[in-house]
DNA sequence: GTTAGCACTCTATAAAGTTGAGTGCTAATA
DNA sequence: TATTAGCACTCAACTTTATAGAGTGCTAAC
C-alpha cells in the first residue's frame, strides 16, 4: 500500500484542520468540509490505511486522528507552499526603532512575536575571526583611563581602568602605542606569557594597569565568542492549551528564559543550508530538545557578512500554521539582508 | 475590641502557617502547633475577632482562615525581623562572573531568583545628569569613523559611521577637535539649531557625517535615560499554584517578559527611602499593577553614587517568606555597596 | 470501489452521594 | 470571667454512577 493522490488530499485536509482546531479530526469533518465528495465511510478506510502508514494516530479508540511527526513532517516537506506574505509595514518599523545591532535583533524578536503569536528567538551573530584591530586608551580623568577594543569585524568593546598612580597624559599615549605594536592583529591564542613578560617590561610603572587591561581584552574577545540569545513572546506558549499544561508550560518557558538549549539551534550537523533561504524545521523530537517534544521550531539564517551568520526561530505548538511562519521568516531575511547590505543598522 | 497580644500571636501563627503551606489555615492547626496552650474552641473565638478585626478571612464557611492585605501588612510592619540570612558566597560568584555593570545586574538577578525560588526584576540606574563629557573620534578603515561618547558619569557609548566621502586622517583629527569644542560638558537640551548650524560650517565636506554624529549622541543619550529593566526566573512564579491559574499566570509573565510596567516601582511617590536600606514591600493592591494583585513584591535600593540609584526587586505571591526575602535582599544591597565602593565592576 | 447502517468504544460531562476539615454556638468548668 | 468540650452544621473536594455523543470498524448492499 502506498500514498497515492487522494490519500494524501486526506491526510493535507486532515493536517489543516487539525492546525486549525487542535481537536483531532472526524471521518464525518473530512466529507462534509472538502470537495473530495467522499462519505465519511470511505474517509475511514482511507484513514485507517493512512494510520496503517504511520501518518496519523488516534489519542484513543473512539476519537478522531491527530497527525503523527512523521505527518507533519511530509506535510512541511512536501505541502508547504511559498506564501508571500502580505507586504507589511515590517521594515519600515525596524529601521526606525532600531539603531544598532543587539537593538535591532532584540527588535526582530519582538515584532516576529507579535506578528505570529508564537514564542521567538534570534540569536546574535557568530564569528569566527577574534582578531585584535587595534585598541585606544584615553585618559579620562587622573586615575581612571577608558580602553576601546575594536576587534576584526568592527565590534567595538569598552571598559574602563582605575589606576592606582596618578595618569600622565604622555605615557597614556606611550602605553596605547606599545599596546598597539604589540596586539595589533593578533588572535586570543597568540597572547602568551612571554608577550605579556615582554610588554609588561617597557611599560615602567604600569604594569598592574597593563595587566588588567589585557584580561579586559581577553574576556571581551572570549565574550563575543559566545553567542547571546534574545527570546520573545514566550507567554504566546500559553494560548495553546496542548502546551499550556502547568508542567509542559514551565519546561518550555524555562527552556526559553534560560536560553543555553537554544543555541542548539545554530549549528545543527543534521542539516546544511538549502535552498529556502536555509529555513528548517524541527518537529517535536527533532529540535533535540527535551523540553520541546511537543513543539515545533522553525528557524531561517540570517547572515551579515560571508560566513558571519545567525539565526532567527519561531517556537510554537506541532500544529503551527507552517505556512504563514515560513512567509513571515522569509520576508523578515530579506528585510534583513537589505539592511546588512545597506550597513546601516 | 483591640488587637491584644495574644490575638496578635495567632495572626502571626496563622500568617507564619499560611505562608508555609499555602492553604487556610484552621484552628485546630494553630492550638496544636503553638506553645499557647489553648484549645481550638478558644482559637476559634480569637479567629472570629480577627476577622473582625479584618486582619483575616475565609474563602468559605468551612474553611480556615487566610490573611488579607491588612493582615500581611501587619505582618510585614511589625513581626518581621532582621534575619541575617547565612554568610553565602553570593559575594564570590558575584565578582567572578560579572565584569561590567549591565552584566553585573543581570547576575544579580539571576542569583536572586536562584536564591529565593521567586521572580526578580533589577532596574539599571537612574541618571540624572546628561551632559557629554567628551568624544572620539576613531578612524577605523578608509569610509569609517568610529565614535566613542562618554557622558558625565563615564557612561561611554560607541557608534560606527559609515562616510561617503574618504577619509583623510588630519580631516578625523580635526573633527574631533571641533565637537568637543563645540560639545563638551553640554547637555541635550542645550544641543540647538543655530549651534549645529555653526558647527557644520566649519566641517567643510563632512557636514553628512556630522549630522548622523550629533544625531547619534542625542539618541545616545536618550537612551542612556531610559530605565533598562533586567529580570530572572519568571518561571518561578509556575511553582505556586495560586499564581498558576492559566490566566494569571499568562498575566504575570508578560508583565514580567514586556518589563515596562516594572518601572514603576523605581520612582514610588508614595514612599521615601527609610533606614531599612530602602526596602519596600508592596502587597497586592499596592503595586498598582494590575496583573500583580494576587502578588507581592519587595524591593530595595542600591546606590552606584549620591542620587544615581536603581531597584532589585522580588516578586512571589503574598505568602512569600518575607523575612527571607528581605534578609537575601539586604545582604545583596550589602555586597552591591561593597562592589560599588571599590568600583571594580 | 463506494456507501449506508449498525453495534461498539471511550471520553467528557453531569448528577448524586460521601467524606472530612472547619466553623459557630452552647453549656459546663476552673 | 475566661476557657473549653462537645455537637450540629456547612461546604469544598472527591468518588461513584449514569448519560450523551463523537467517532470508529465492520458488513452487506449498491
Amino acid at each position: 500500500m502506498d500514498l497515492d493522490d487522494r490519500k494524501l488530499k486526506i491526510l493535507q485536509a486532515i493536517i489543516k484542520n487539525y492546525l486549525e482546531t487542535g481537536e483531532p479530526v472526524g471521518s464525518r469533518t473530512i466529507s462534509k468540509y472538502t470537495d473530495l465528495n467522499l462519505s465519511s465511510a470511505t474517509i475511514r478506510n482511507e484513514m485507517a490505511d493512512l494510520e496503517e502508514l504511520g501518518y496519523i494516530v488516534q489519542p484513543h479508540t473512539s476519537a478522531g486522528r491527530i497527525p503523527t511527526d512523521k505527518g507533519y513532517r511530509l506535510y512541511v516537506d512536501t505541502m508547504m507552499q511559498e506564501k508571500v506574505d502580505e507586504v507589511n509595514n515590517m521594515r519600515d518599523d525596524l529601521l526606525e526603532k532600531a539603531d544598532r545591532m543587539e537593538n535591532l535583533l532584540q527588535q526582530v524578536a519582538k515584532m516576529l512575536a507579535a506578528n505570529t503569536n508564537y514564542a521567538t528567538m534570534v540569536t546574535t551573530p557568530k564569528y569566527r575571526s577574534r582578531k585584535i584591530k587595534f585598541l585606544q586608551l584615553t585618559d579620562v580623568d587622573e586615575y581612571q583611563v577608558l580602553a576601546v577594543i575594536v576587534l576584526e569585524g568592527n565590534i567595538v568593546k569598552n571598559r574602563m581602568f582605575k589606576s592606582d598612580i596618578a595618569l600622565v597624559k604622555e605615557d597614556v599615549l606611550k602605553l596605547n602605542l606599545a599596546l598597539n605594536t604589540f596586539l595589533q592583529g593578533l588572535d586570543i591564542e597568540e597572547i602568551n606569557i612571554g608577550l605579556v613578560q615582554k610588554l609588561k617590561s617597557q611599560v615602567g610603572a604600569y604594569q598592574e594597569l597593563v595587566s588588567e587591561i589585557l584580561d579586559a581584552i581577553a574576556t571581551a574577545i572570549q565574550e563575543e565568542g559566545d553567542i547571546r540569545v534574545y527570546t520573545s513572546g514566550a507567554t504566546n506558549i500559553l494560548k495553546y492549551p496542548e502546551l499550556s499544561d502547568m508542567n509542559k508550560a514551565r519546561d518550555i518557558l524555562s527552556t526559553l528564559e534560560n536560553k543555553e538549549e537554544l543555541t542548539q539551534f545554530v549549528d545543527n550537523p543534521d542539516i546544511q543550508p538549502d535552498e529556502k533561504r536555509g529555513i528548517q524545521v524541527y518537529i517535536g523530537d527533532e529540535t533535540r530538545v527535551d523540553s520541546m517534544k511537543d513543539c515545533s521550531v522553525v528557524t531561517a539564517t540570517y547572515e551579515i557578512e560571508e560566513g558571519i551568520y545567525g539565526k532567527v526561530g519561531i517556537i510554537g505548538p506541532k500544529r503551527m500554521d507552517y505556512e504563514r511562519v515560513v512567509g513571515t521568516l522569509q520576508n523578515m531575511m530579506g528585510q534583513l539582508d537589505d539592511i546588512f547590505k545597506n550597513k546601516k543598522p
